[in-house]
RNA sequence: CGGGGAGUGGCGCAGUGGUAGCGCACCUGCUUUGGGUGCAGGAGGUCGGGGGUUCAAGUCCCCCCUCCCCGACCA
């Protein structure tokens, strides 16, 4: 066995991640700090993730639009929350065309100014609502402290926003995306549990009345906040002067949402499935779902694995064919691992004397002989398994790595290296101080039954789910 | 912004005043190929920038720049 291909995951998580993301091809540095370039094989997961996004999206009953890159700086003071939210990691211009600008412009650090002032001017009647838009763009929020995919000053993502007629088809709305839309991805395309619940006000989206999250478990134990969805009341409405005529002919205000979910998400799929041999990516999201090696030249092997991959394809799975022989066996193994592809077929002229191939899990690790004649079923059979394993396995680490806290001090060590549930009476009087103070944070608001609580402020009878945070 | 480090080949690093090196990666050839093959050869450097000391500076001194790590905010 030859040295390790990454620094083991239990012994350093930070460096591993930053190995994965670099040998995985997916990502690396930009040369001006915080951005980041998203390579062709990062980027052709996040395709495939975009679109899963987007189906459900509009799904919900929205259309694609988009918007200026460039705000007014005067729209972001609109909202007094707002702009005191993200003043502090604005990227202005104030130059253009060599001459410096009358009125700076804001890079796009959200678009709820930008998008609201169009709102205004589309909606007028209450047969124009509800309005349901969203955008696939690139936004800007000056780090300090970035890292690849989890928090990078330029990042891409979906922002939905949305008016209607009353609170309550507001908040169903926002409710409806946080399950139907990103609950139900991260579940049934990237494999990983989350958290549902609502944000506390200090967690809460600048503008927003309530907020509502998916927060997924990491491999070490830290949450990754994976989308927010935010009932927005009528402060934007007010701020932006979006009425309009309801059935009784009078002149209100609408009610609006805003949600998001960016490539952070791709931050997620690594640390919560990845392991000492680099990603493991879950079928759906996999660019290439099954490669087909040729193990060694000779006997036919390489006609015996170009016709499988060609199978493969005709089978509808995702399968590429590398047939590299004067690379040596066991660095390709290492790359296509290090990837994450699911299923790996082995063809060598062994294997073919035999009259059989060998299918390799990325999952499990598992190794099989299976007749040439049945290989595209014995992969597809197998595609189908790996999604299960790893949202089992994930979900499995997530209820191992929780335990019930009576106690600020009891969250706090928890919190060390999974989640805490403490009741939620525990945050008021500085509690939720206390935690900022030790580096944790109420991740989310619950009820005792794992359901979602009210609207609201209210932290009567509710659990606080607590944890270290990226 | 406060504290602490570092700038040397694509990446990671060594180099206490005297011919700029090592590992990985890269190129060529042979060898090997069923879990990161081995051997030989090769290409690649304004040692962050400027000034100073010295016969001689990657190394010592001064100034500047940049980056990284730790603390307060964040999809």
């Amino acid at each position: 066995m030859a040295a390790p291909v990454l620094t083991p995951r239990a012994d350093d998580f930070p460096r591993w991640y930053q190995e994965v993301v670099a040998k995985a091809e997916l990502a690396e540095n930009g040369p001006v700090r915080g951005t980041m370039v998203i390579r062709p094989y990062g980027y052709a997961i996040w395709e495939l993730l975009q679109a899963e996004l987007d189906r459900r999206i509009k799904a919900v009953g929205a259309q694609n639009a988009y918007f200026p890159l460039f705000i007014p700086e005067a729209y972001l003071r609109r909202e007094a929350e707002h702009v005191e939210g993200f003043s502090p990691e604005l990227a202005v211009v104030t130059h253009g065309g060599g001459k410096e600008l009358e009125e700076p412009v804001v890079v796009r650090p959200t678009s709820e100014t930008i998008i609201n002032a169009s709102i205004a001017r589309w909606v007028q009647s209450h047969r124009d609502l509800p309005l349901i838009v969203n955008q696939w763009a690139n936004v800007v929020r000056w780090e300090l402290r970035p890292r690849l995919f989890l928090r990078t000053t330029e990042f891409l993502w979906q922002e939905g926003h949305t008016a209607h007629a009353t609170e309550d088809d507001a908040r169903a709305l926002a409710l409806r995306v946080l399950r139907e839309v990103y609950e139900d991805t991260m579940v049934q395309v990237m494999a990983v549990p989350v958290v549902t619940g609502r944000k506390t006000a200090r967690e809460r989206f600048a503008g927003a009345t309530t907020t509502w999250t998916c927060e997924g478990m990491m491999g070490d134990g830290k949450a990754l906040q994976m989308a927010t969805s935010h009932e927005l009341g009528q402060n934007f409405a007010r701020a932006f002067d979006i009425t309009f005529s309801d059935e009784t002919g009078s002149l209100v205000h609408a009610w609006q949402t805003s949600w998001g979910a960016s490539t952070r998400l791709m931050g997620a799929l690594i640390m919560a499935h990845g392991d000492d041999a680099g990603l493991r990516l879950p079928p759906a999201l996999a660019p290439v779902q099954a490669v087909v090696l040729v193990a060694r030249a000779g006997d036919g092997a390489g006609e015996a694995a170009a016709a499988l991959a060609r199978d493969l394809r005709a089978a509808g799975v995702r399968a590429e064919l590398d047939d590299r022989t004067d690379t040596s066996f066991g660095r390709r193994v290492v790359d296509w691992e290090l990837k994450g592809v699911p299923v790996r077929v082995e063809v060598g002229p062994r294997d073919l004397a035999a009259g059989q191939v060998t299918v390799a899990r990325r999952d499990t690790g598992a190794k099989e002989a299976v007749p040439v004649g049945g290989a595209v079923a014995a992969v597809t059979e197998r595609l189908a398994q790996v999604h299960a394993t790893l949202l089992g396995e994930a979900a499995a680490h997530r209820d191992r790595a929780t335990v019930e806290a009576a106690s600020l001090a009891e969250a706090v060590e928890a919190a060390q290296d999974g989640f805490a549930h403490l009741p939620a009476a525990l945050l008021a009087d500085g509690g939720e101080q206390r935690l900022h103070e030790a580096a944790v944070s109420v991740r989310c608001l619950r009820t005792p039954g794992g359901g979602l609580p009210p609207s609201g402020d209210d932290l009567d009878g509710l659990v606080a789910v607590v944890a270290r945070a990226y």
